[in-house]
DNA sequence: CAAACTTAGTATCGATTCGAAACTAATATC
DNA sequence: GATATTAGTTTCGAATCGATACTAAGTTTG
């Protein structure tokens, strides 16, 4: 089996799995909006982080998030610190949304693999998502765990442990750090995430 | 890393790899295309089979077909033995566009993986196709190599094995054994898949 | 063998999504 | 303090989507 075909395999599973047209009362644009938001740390749920992620413009990924804040899935807050952003929060309503989720034909079927399988999988998908990421100078979107910018201070021997992003200078909570971020970056090879970063504070 | 999120991932990459709106001139619908006729074999290259494939409706999989034909990167010829069946095949022009396949970072990056990692990657793909294609009730789209309905025969001892599909009584070329399938069926758990057919031909 | 059904493909419709580009407002940089 | 950058929004036309209705060829069935 040659790469293209397994690169197709791929799309393929993604189409199969999230439906292309409207499953549920919402069309797929939407579905991923509101998996993208109950999955990103607070740093994250922004329109621009998400147009990121969703690999489109700033435009349109407004155009979905307003459609949803609209129907009361999504919540808009300014933020006080920048008064450009704008962060997007999950309601219950979205929430509730999400147990109907068309992409959990898919996460079951993950389930049924053995753990090692299944983790083996993983991992090459981080690490395609990271190589292919790259290639195109963009964020590919790690959780904090295994980030290199987080930091963990033990604050008394024998307590539990505080963490915090290095980069944003922000203390980070201990359930917040498998959530998705845009600024997630390797220890390795992130070479386009590092000069995108230099480039800003240089 | 939970379900949930090995899902997300396996979406995010194919959105990030095939891009959603134009690349090259062409449209995300028009890559994947290109890209279905390219590989499937002559059985499947018609527009229900492809709008099985894309998880689309037939009359949104003719309207994308349509367009590709009248741009000369596909032909269009009726089919001999069913005057209802219509052949679609990749022009010169449409192998040609293909060398630019938006998809080639993704395949790239998996060419990058260790041989090992590669391969058991390739099956899991194998096994959650097949494992969501049956929970919908769809075919699966594997290649004749893998298929139960296979057969091979030597014609003279130490010559080279002829090949045949069982189902529909044709004849296979060696070099057609990797092509998509519609028909594609595994020896195993393939229910969605024998129910069809069974409720076809009873 | 003819009526009823199924299958392959096409056409048309309105809703939605898409990217591109123009725009506002807040913040950085120089 | 002028200029540039960034976050988000709006508007536009083109393309896609699913739903539905349709034609024509083959199958089943009574």
């Amino acid at each position: 089996m040659d790469n293209r075909s397994i690169a197709q395999s791929i799309a393929q599973l993604a189409r199969m799995s999230a439906g292309d047209g409207h499953v549920g009362g919402f069309t797929a644009a939407q579905w991923s909006t509101l998996r993208f938001f109950a999955r990103a740390n607070r740093f994250s749920r922004t329109v621009s982080a998400f147009a990121e992620f969703h690999a489109t413009t700033r435009g349109t990924a407004s155009q979905t998030v307003k459609g949803l804040v609209s129907e009361g899935y999504l919540t808009r807050s300014r933020s006080d610190l920048d008064g450009r952003s704008v962060r997007f929060d999950l309601t219950e309503k979205g929430r509730g949304a999400l147990s109907h989720d068309p992409l959990d034909a898919l996460s079951e079927a993950i389930g049924k693999l053995a753990p090692g399988v299944r983790n083996q999988l993983a991992s090459s998908l981080k690490r395609l998502k990271e190589e292919v990421a790259d290639s195109r100078g963009k964020p590919s979107f790690g959780s904090c765990r295994f980030c290199c910018h987080l930091s963990c201070a033990l604050r008394k021997p024998g307590g539990e442990p505080s963490y915090a992003c290095d980069l944003l200078d922000q203390p980070l909570a201990a359930n917040d750090l498998g959530d998705l971020c845009v600024n997630f970056e390797t220890a390795q090879s992130n070479t386009a995430a590092r000069s995108r970063r230099d480039s800003k504070t240089s």
